[in-house]
DNA sequence: GCCTGTGAATCCATTCACAGCT
DNA sequence: AGCTGTGAATGGATTCACAGGC
């Protein structure tokens, strides 16, 4: 939750909201856009327009992190681009392990967008033993859950991407954290009971169709 | 944003915070569970620790929507239940329209649990002329992107569930809502364009990813 | 005694507004 | 003149703390 702004050491330490940090990898996205069309210095303003938030909020959001403008004329988006991609540590890669390869676990190995941002697959499970050696896709096989605690520290698995039915999703999250990864992606529609030191982030598109139904009904 | 609490009419209108709606969504699911389990009864104590959330949280949230307790005993967990299906306007079903049949596309059609939760796919449409006619799951044809304005219409559907390339997804989203549709799920990778009365909720699963490297960063 | 419902207090995030640099 | 970086002000959301009811 907190930094050491302009990594210069030594300041007092500074609450960075984790609102600022989904921001920033929207960002990321966009300047990658921006780059691709051409252009090469943007201002707080004309940014702030493209991702449809505040100009302040753009320049208070990356001034957590340092001072990457020029004033008076505004950000570089390359070098802009280079910090972002620091700061989210998009300058390496990370290495993925699913369990569960079902219509969405499948979906997920096969989706170019987790490649394109540096997530790699390296190791597939599944409890099913009908698809344990079957090949997913290019290179990965589907494993045994047997084998996730061996894998997991021999492909040094970092996170942990859950995408079994919500029966299985407790133990198979167990199985990742006692194999020592740190952090989950949890498809599965329940809530992982997990020690503080395993960030657990939950995926639920329903409760995103919930959400938008609330305000449908609500409009007319 | 607003809402007339209690639903006896005439109250002045009352802000409700668009994290409160999210958690109901969440409450729904847990409520399920515990009914399930044969659970009757639950105080907000009991049930925030099972959310992991704090207790006045809960009772907040639901102190927007009206008086579902009671003093010294705590929730019904059926009634309660009840409630907030009305709330969450889930005590109907919703008409879905999804256009992208590729592995997200079609992980999600067959996923159970839009169904379980009355979302309903009634169309789906591909730009693809090898896939329009393919049965993609039980009665439902992919159609092409010709005739989304028509289906909408006809099929009454509500809520446009975009899963192509970023490329066509503006493209798409601009056909969605000529055809009238007022919300949409966007899975693919661009902030789409809308007037003010059109809903759209984007979700990237690489953004969750983002958040959980910098932390784990961050820990280490 | 126990637990809900809720105003008040606190905490956090966003936006304003301007000093400071180019 | 133009735009960034940031303290101060505002606006929201969460949590506290207790009155009120079972």
């Amino acid at each position: 939750m907190t930094h050491f702004p302009h990594s210069n050491g030594m300041e007092k330490q500074i609450k960075i909201p984790e609102a600022t940090i989904d921001r920033i990898a929207l960002y990321y996205r966009i300047l990658e856009d921006l780059l691709a069309q051409g252009v090469q210095v943007i201002s707080s303003q004309k940014f702030a327009s493209v991702c449809r938030i505040n100009p302040a909020q753009v320049r208070k959001d990356l001034s957590f992190f340092g001072e990457f403008g020029v004033r008076g004329v505004g950000y570089n988006v390359r070098d802009l681009l280079m910090e972002i991609k620091k700061i989210l540590v998009s300058d390496r890669e990370w290495k993925l392990g699913i369990v569960g390869l079902g219509n969405m676990g499948k979906a997920l190995v096969r989706d170019e967008n987790f490649f394109r941002r540096g997530y790699r697959f390296v190791a597939a499970f599944d409890s099913d033993p009908a698809k344990i050696g079957q090949e997913v896709v290019k290179d990965l096989f589907i494993r045994s859950m047997a084998e996730i605690s061996l894998a997991t520290d021999q492909l040094r698995i970092e996170i942990g991407v859950i995408t079994t039915p919500p029966l299985h999703a407790q133990r198979v999250a167990d199985l990742l954290m006692d194999a020592g990864i740190m952090a989950i992606l949890n498809f599965s529609a329940i809530q992982v009971r997990k020690p503080d030191c395993c960030l657990v982030h939950n995926v639920d598109f329903t409760v995103n169709l919930d959400n938008l139904a609330y305000h449908l009904k609500k409009r007319s």
